[in-house]
DNA sequence: GATGAATGAGGCTTCATTCAT
DNA sequence: TATGAATGAAGCCTCATTCAT
């Protein structure tokens, strides 16, 4: 039935979605299942309906907002626009995950230690598949002259760390606003690039 | 008693370390009471001797580390060299610390966020105290002429998260020596203030 | 409505077979709702349309097992044999339940702590309409003279208990095979009776 | 230190001798630690202090009690008397578990399928250490002529089946001593071996 | 000072049971 | 009839904390 699947994978991501916020409140051991279902206004019990453990669960949140996040680096690096500027508009859109969608961020870049082999494996596969894109605009980058580094995965490292680091100091109600951060940063890194 | 003061504080010195290295590798959560005192061959109960509870012990431990790594910021500053050197040298510790003394390194960086606000603000003046040696040679240096930025704030945390980054990603073994990080890191950065 | 009562009764066999499978792998406590109605790829909200509860379809299980048995130790006793064959045969038919039939053997044998006192009782006295017929083949055969025992009770416990205890011990493919089991069993325990 | 490994030892025997009675009064699933730490007036956190799980405390209840009995029948087996006279002993010993003391003696010859491999070998290595008693008073009563049976392994099955299905019938008021039962117990079932 | 032992709160997980559809 | 979904009680286990010795 496509009606009750649609449901069933609906439910599956508000259920995500509420443990992908308490889990960067408290992190992964910190997050407790009653907490996550509570979110949502129902009993942990009902959470193992869905999802066959708090491992399997928390996995499926990394998974989910890779993907998301991994798209949209695809669509920037398929526009035809400059290779400077798809490098800034990734740089924006990664500030913005960081600063306005901080939940979902911290997921992709706070690497708990608590998941076995065979699931951390093809989590950090998909994080690669995200950093690539970064990569891979670089390489053009310097291919076309744009930019001038030798040690591309340094530079992809200086310019991921450095966003990253955002959450940490970003308040709300700052003296910046989002716009004035992405103008900022991405001006400064690019220096780096040239 | 001069000399039992000083055992006493010796032993803290020890839990402290012990526990230094427990929560870095699993986190504050993760970090048990058992396996701290398991590392020093002593008994759990035993850890309430010398601090009130765990909260109180973790506390502790990012505040001898920030304390060290503050002083070592200081010694540099102090030293008779050009800005440019300082910051190149205060980078190098920094990414020593966070390739080599791993340990120490992430309490300093990673936030927990478990501390009541009144141990937490303690511990966010003394990162702040670190930073500012931080700042406090980038604005010389743009006294000097040595760097041009305006946003001073910013290229320190584009500075400090870059090569806070660096132990996501860092391996023992990689293809880069410390020395060799050290070296393009600084000159990559170094370019962000020019 | 005959045939709607049918099917209900089917169905209900059905679902009973389940459960004594189930049950014997692993005890009152270990099977679980989810496991019996898989069995029947159903789900185990159903099993509540045929069973008020668990307590209930366990029950059932007992009975019907238990009828069947009976119906089978009444038949032999009704043959036209002496008494020593009867009870032979009626040993046989025991060990082959033990034997071939485990599932719904242990069921009638391994008297389950889990009962209520009203479901109990019924169950007892059907258990003990089961040894009746072992009762009775002694009883007769002690008043023809076939054997000579005065503690028929003890006999019969000694009997029921050593032939019970077979599918303790016995793997499909030992080397012995049912046939030989029954053989040397009955002659063995006729020695009792004698 | 002697004394403190003394008094953990007793600890343990006195919350394995819970364990045993709860077990066998409700089975291994059906037995909680809550229960069995009720029983001794301790809270369920403590039992993790002596035993590192539930399984750990069952296995060693197990261990425990085989450990006992099979003691017990090596002394009758080295006193100087008849076969027949020993294997009366052995089963009037048996019986007496069977009957006094029911708990222990459920542990011995249910086995629960709730053993991991590894727990699960010892376990029946030890059953077997303890039938062998029974096996080696048979082999010897057929060298000397006292028994006459051909197979020897069934004879001591019958034996132990007819004997440990006792407590499936036994009140403790029923109007049997447990004097009488043994006597007529081993009267009849001598009868097999002759 | 140190520890063995105990505690109790809290977390994960299972499962019989219910009920709207 | 059947089921998908939810619930809540109960069980196992961990661990910070306490305290008598």
């Amino acid at each position: 039935m496509k009606l009750s699947e649609k449901k069933l994978k609906k439910k599956k991501e508000e259920i995500i979605l509420s443990a992908v916020k308490i889990v960067n409140e408290k992190g992964y051991q910190g997050a407790t299942m009653e907490e996550i279902a509570a979110e949502l206004l129902m009993t942990k019990g009902s959470l193992y309906y869905y999802f066959k453990n708090k491992e399997d669960l928390i996995f499926q949140c990394h998974a989910m907002v890779l993907e998301q996040a991994t798209l949209e680096l695809e669509s920037i690096f398929n526009k035809k626009i400059s290779n400077e500027q798809k490098l800034k508009r990734m740089i924006a859109s990664h500030i913005q995950y960081a600063i306005e969608k901080k939940e979902t961020f911290n997921m992709i870049f706070k690497p708990e230690k608590t998941f076995q082999m065979e699931q951390l494996e093809p989590i950090l596969q998909k994080r690669n598949e995200y950093s690539n894109w970064f990569d891979q605009v670089i390489e053009e980058g310097v291919k076309t002259g744009e930019f001038k580094i030798k040690e591309l995965k340094m530079a992809r490292m200086i310019l991921l760390g450095a966003v990253n680091w955002i959450q940490q100091w970003h308040k709300p109600n700052g003296d910046k606003t989002t716009e004035e951060i992405q103008e900022i940063y991405s001006e400064y890194l690019l220096k780096v690039m040239t």
